[in-house]
Formats: structure tokens, sequence, C-alpha cells
RNA sequence: GGUCUGGUAGCUCAGCUGGAUAGAGCAACAGCCUUCUAAGCUGUGGGUCUUGGGUUCGAAUCCCAACCGGAUCACCA
């Protein structure tokens, strides 16, 4: 906005002097460094040529001229090719008037047609790890955030629960589990699910080795992958395993029954871990009720000649000239893979939402997937296959490494909750925060503050990049952190406490007339935020809204140590003003906060 | 090997649609609580922005190459 004022200003200017109008894209703003004076600051370097100027001369006398055409403009200062301009303190107070007592200042209304994300889409073979945190954080997030920009967004999650995983599970429990529940071992459903899931792995690879030749440790690699596949598929228990799918695909009834009763204990579980995370979905589609679609889809490609059969009956898309390979789309059992399943589930979600854009939320490592499924889906005719777009993020490390599940090494989704909010409670009781709260109060905000610090620290990392977490050094309450944040809002509501209690009462006109420097960088910063809501809602960077929540929090401490504001009783107006402030920077806090799914205590 | 992606302070990360002396936090050190919550504020030290070229008034940012790391190229999902 008032950058758009500015271009105009500037352009004008330039044309009134010069006679010639510059390129509107070379006319750019910046924010004016802190150590020179002025708000903004415009490079003049570009226009040189057409002006016939030399630098400073140029940006002399467009600040004169600027200054001449509009009243924004308080005064400007000349270094080197730069041209910093000063705007008037009205034009901040009068933003400031405006804006101060909207609670969801910044936020736009939803128009036009739905944006689906899909995120979370976990297996049901076991509980969620730090890696489906960041998944779970991220696609709630994104999607809070563009809903906030005003996009129509449907969250869908899409639960992969069939396959051979499951039946492992499944056996697992049958063979050695003496018919145990979540009930009788008051075990988590989720977490009791993967257990047998281990078990099964632990007993596959004892019979495999059992099952490998005696030499095989002499074998070259060659010899030695055979021998293995060779042992693998001897294997009694995975084809077990095998058999229990084939008996699930042919609707046998104690398997279903089976089936059915073990994934409710893992959705119960879930159900509490979501709950905990704050996320939330408009719709869950299971992968048991649209693994065949798609298999139309493929029968429409062989049709059109876009996908061809081989002699063993399997059938393939021939992505060779685009740079990409051959890509298997039914076995030749017939069977569908991962790869028709999201041709049909992508398919029926456009004929049930119609959609702007299908946007996926899903590891780093399945780029190539989601490549070949939008190649894949143009090739068929549908040319919303490039509405698809693969939200892709960066895995979440170990200091020794990625997170392996069958070597133990990951960081379980509860146990990590538990954690965050058992610290949060002994830092909170260590600097003896929490003395006057009732027990269940104290334990709600305990709970924010774990989950607050936990949420700010995987989303203020640009989604793309791989993040490292340091279990032993744990998450800081100090700093560049969500509990900062949080103190910053406490510490306000408090003062905004005091002043009701001395009856200073906040009304809602401003009649400030000028300000002072950090008064106007607060306001100047706040200004910012629709900006910034808008390019983390294009860059779908919940760490842009982290960014700026954690600057302005901390513009305001400063604030807050400088500027007295309920002792500022001898200048009541200011009193008033700074209190207007203090509204502003707490209301936009939650704001800001709550589409990172961070909650605001009032005290703490 | 092909494709994609990353390399910024001891550590974790910003900055990357080109701009002024590359920024935060943590860790270290030194200050600030009889005064609005010290989970705070102020200061000090810490950098060949992996390397080498190129583009230009100007490069951490764009281009090319090399080095190092990660992902991926399944009749797994």
């Amino acid at each position: 906005m008032l950058e758009e004022i500015l271009r105009q200003l500037f352009i004008k200017s330039f044309t009134n002097l010069y006679g010639q109008e510059p390129p509107v894209q070379q006319v750019n703003f910046q924010k004016t460094r802190p150590e020179f004076e002025g708000d903004l600051t415009i490079v003049v370097f570009p226009f040189l040529k057409l002006a016939g100027r030399k630098p400073e001369q140029l940006a002399e006398e467009m600040g004169n001229e600027m200054m001449k055409e509009s009243e924004m403009i308080a005064g400007f200062n000349v270094v080197k090719g730069f041209l910093n301009i000063l705007i008037s303190d009205r034009f901040w107070l009068n933003f400031f008037a405006e804006n101060h007592d909207k609670e969801l200042y910044g936020r736009k209304e939803i128009t036009g047609k739905p944006v689906v994300v899909e995120y979370s889409s976990p297996n049901t073979n076991k509980p969620l790890h730090l890696g489906h945190i960041r998944n779970n954080l991220l696609g709630w997030s994104v999607s809070e955030i563009m809903k906030a920009n005003g996009k129509n967004v449907v969250r869908v999650n899409l639960v992969n629960d069939r396959g051979i995983h499951i039946c492992k599970s499944m056996l697992a429990w049958k063979k050695w589990g003496n018919g145990c529940t979540p009930e009788s071992t008051g075990k988590k459903g989720d977490h009791l699910i993967g257990d047998f899931y281990v078990l099964f792995d632990k007993e596959f690879k004892k019979e495999v080795k059992a099952l490998l030749p005696e030499n095989y440790d002499q074998l070259d690699e060659k010899a030695q992958e055979e021998a293995m596949a060779k042992a693998e598929s001897q294997s009694t228990l995975m084809n077990e395993a095998r058999e229990m799918l084939v008996k699930w695909e042919a609707n046998d009834p104690e398997v279903r029954l089976l089936w059915e009763m073990m994934n409710q204990w893992v959705y119960d579980g879930f159900d509490v871990t979501y709950k905990r995370l704050g996320v939330s979905f408009e719709k869950i589609y299971y992968e048991s009720q649209t693994y065949l679609l798609g298999k139309s889809l493929v029968q429409e490609g062989l049709e059109k000649g876009v996908l061809y059969r081989r002699d063993d009956n399997s059938v393939w898309c021939d992505l060779r000239d685009e740079g990409l390979d051959e890509k298997l789309l039914l076995r030749r059992d017939g069977t569908s893979v991962y790869m028709t399943q999201d041709l049909g589930t992508a398919q029926l979600r456009v004929k049930e939402y119609d959609p702007e854009k299908l946007i996926y939320v899903v590891g780093n490592e399945q780029i190539y997937h989601f490549d070949v499924l939008k190649r894949v889906l143009v090739r068929l005719g549908r040319e919303w296959g490039n509405d698809i777009e693969h939200l892709s993020y960066g895995m979440v490390e170990l200091p020794n490494g990625k997170m392996k599940s069958r070597e133990g090494t990951v960081v379980d989704a509860d146990d990590l909750m538990d954690e965050m909010v058992a610290t949060a409670k002994s830092v909170s009781e260590e600097l003896g925060k929490a003395k006057d709260l009732s027990p269940e109060d104290a334990d709600r905000l305990y709970h924010t503050i774990g989950l607050g610090a936990l949420k700010y620290f995987i989303l203020k990392v640009d989604p793309k990049k791989t993040m490292l977490f340091n279990p032993a050094e744990s998450i800081d309450f100090n700093g560049n952190t969500g509990p900062f944040v949080q103190y910053t809002h406490a510490r306000i509501c408090s003062v905004l406490r005091k002043a009701k209690d001395m009856g200073v009462e906040l009304d809602n006109e401003v009649r400030m007339s000028d300000l002072q420097s950090k008064e106007k960088e607060i306001i100047v910063m706040m200004y910012g935020w629709p900006i910034v809501l808008n390019q983390a809602s294009e860059n779908r960077s919940p760490a842009m809204i982290a960014n700026f929540i954690f600057e302005l929090a901390k513009e305001f401490n400063q604030f807050y140590q400088e500027c007295p504001i309920l002792k500022e009783s001898a200048d009541v107006e200011r009193r008033q003003f700074r209190l207007q402030i203090c509204g502003m920077v707490a209301a936009l806090l939650r704001n800001a906060s709550e589409l990172l799914g961070i909650g605001m205590p009032n005290r703490m």
C-alpha cells in the first residue's frame, strides 16, 4: 500500500523532472537500514541514464520534487545513490488509529474455489513420530495461513489403512498377542500396534537369518542379494502376511473383522495425538475405500494409447521423452500400486471439490513421485494435473543421522509432547511462576508453553530445509523461541490488567500527534504484517510468520524496557497511547501465532 | 551414472525476486531487578557467506564449473 503510493509518487515526480517515465518494475523500495535516518529507501542507480544525472544529484532532485508533491513525505536524505525517505508521523498515526483495535488485523475475507490441502496421511501400523509432527504442523499451519490470506482451504487426510504392513501387525498380534487389547495392556492403541509391527520385523529377520546359506558372509554383493531374496521368499511369516492381504482383498470376514478392530485401536490413539497437537481435518479419506480408484483411469489411458501393456500384462507409462523413466501403473497380476491410487484419489477430489489447487504436504523424498503423478494426469487429458502442488519438506534428522524405526532411533510424538510439557512445568516452577494458579489452570498453561515451544521450534525453520533435532540439548525456552513470544504477550496482558486496576480506561480514539522512536518502530513493523502474511501464504512458509512474531516481540520488549507505560502518569495522553500500542501488539501476537497453532497465555 | 536439493559465526537458523558495514538466538564473558513479570534488556568477543571463474555501478543472493553432504531413479507406500 505505502509502497504503491510511493511508487506512483516517484514515477510522477521523475516524469515531472526529466520528461520520461521510469520503468515501473525498477522502482523498488526497501526498509531503510537502522543506521540511517528514514523509513524507506529507493536506490537510484537504475535511473541514472534515463535522467542524465549523477547518483547524488538525481537523488537530491527527486527528494525535493517528491516532498513538493506529497505531504506524506516529511523529509529525506541522500547517501551515495540511496535516497532515504522519511514518512510523516501523521501517516503512521492514521494507520494506527484505523487498525489498533482490530483483533484480526490483516486477515482477508475468504473467496474463490477450494484449495484442498492433504497432510498427515499416516500409516496405521505404527505411532506418529517427530517426522509426522513436522508434517502435521506444516500442513495445519499452511492451511491456516492461506485461510487468513483469503483462500478457501479444505484440509483432508488420507489414511493408509491397508496393505502388507498392516497385515504384519495383525499377524504378529494373532500369533503372539494372546488377545491383548489397549484396555488390557493400558497402552495407547497406536503404540500397541506399533509394538506388534516391530515384533513381526524381529521374528521375520530371525527367520530369514536361519534360512541364509552358511557361507553368506563370504559371498560377493550380488550373490548376497540373491541369497537374501531367496531366504525372504521362503519365509513362512512373510508368506502368511501375504496370504492375509489376499484374504483381506477377498473380503474374508475373519480378517476384515480383525482389521477393523485393530485399525480402530490405532484411530483412537491417533485422535489423542492429533488433539494434543491441535490439528484437524474437514475430511478423512481411507485408502481401503479409494485404492481401487484409478484403475478406470488406467483403462482409459490404455484405450487412448497413452499407456501400454507389456507381454507380462503389467501396465506402464513411458515418460522417457520428458526426461523421466517408465513408470508402472498396474502390476502383472492386475493390482494397483501407490501411483494408481493417487491418480484415483486426485480425480476423486477434483470431482468432489472442483478445486483451484491440490496441495500435498509430503516429504521431499517423494518429489519424483509427484512429478510423475502430474505428468501422467496431464497425459490422461487431465489438465488440472498442473494444479497439483507438492509442498515438500525436509526430513528431521537426529545428531547421529536419520530416524529409523527399525533401529529404534525414532523420537515418538507422544513422548516428545510429554517431555515438552514436563519441561515447561519444571521451568515454570523453578521460576516460581505458577504459584497462584489452580492446578487445572497450571496444567493448561504447561501444555500451552510446552507445545508452543515445540511448534515454534519446528515451524521457524524453512519447510524445505532438512532440520536437526537434538534431544539431548532439548528445546530452549529462552531467546528465539515460542515461550519468548508467549512471555511477551503475558507481560502485555499484565500491564493491561494493572491499568484496569488503576482505573485507567482504554478507549479507542487515538489522540496522539507525535511519535517517539520506539513507538514508531513498533507501528511500522505492524504496518508490514499484511505483507508478511501474504508472502507466507504465497510461499507456504510458516517460518515467515514465526520470524515476524519473534521480531515483533523483541521490538516490544525493547520498548517495554525503555519506555514507561503506566508510570507515565504525568502525560495522560502518552500513557493512553502506549496502552493502545500494547493492546495492538498483544492482539497481533495472538492473531499471528494462532496461524502457527501456538497459544498466547494471559499470564505465565 | 541421471535428476533434484543443500553448504552462511563453535551450534541451531534468518537473509537468497541483486543494494549501504552479512543478521538473530544458543553457548562464552561483562553489566541491569526497593520502580509496568529478569522466560526480559544492554554490551563484548566470534565470519575467506565451501572453492574458483563469470554477469555489473554493485553478488551471500543470478550464471557456469569443481568439492562436500542429502534425497530420488522399485511389480514398497
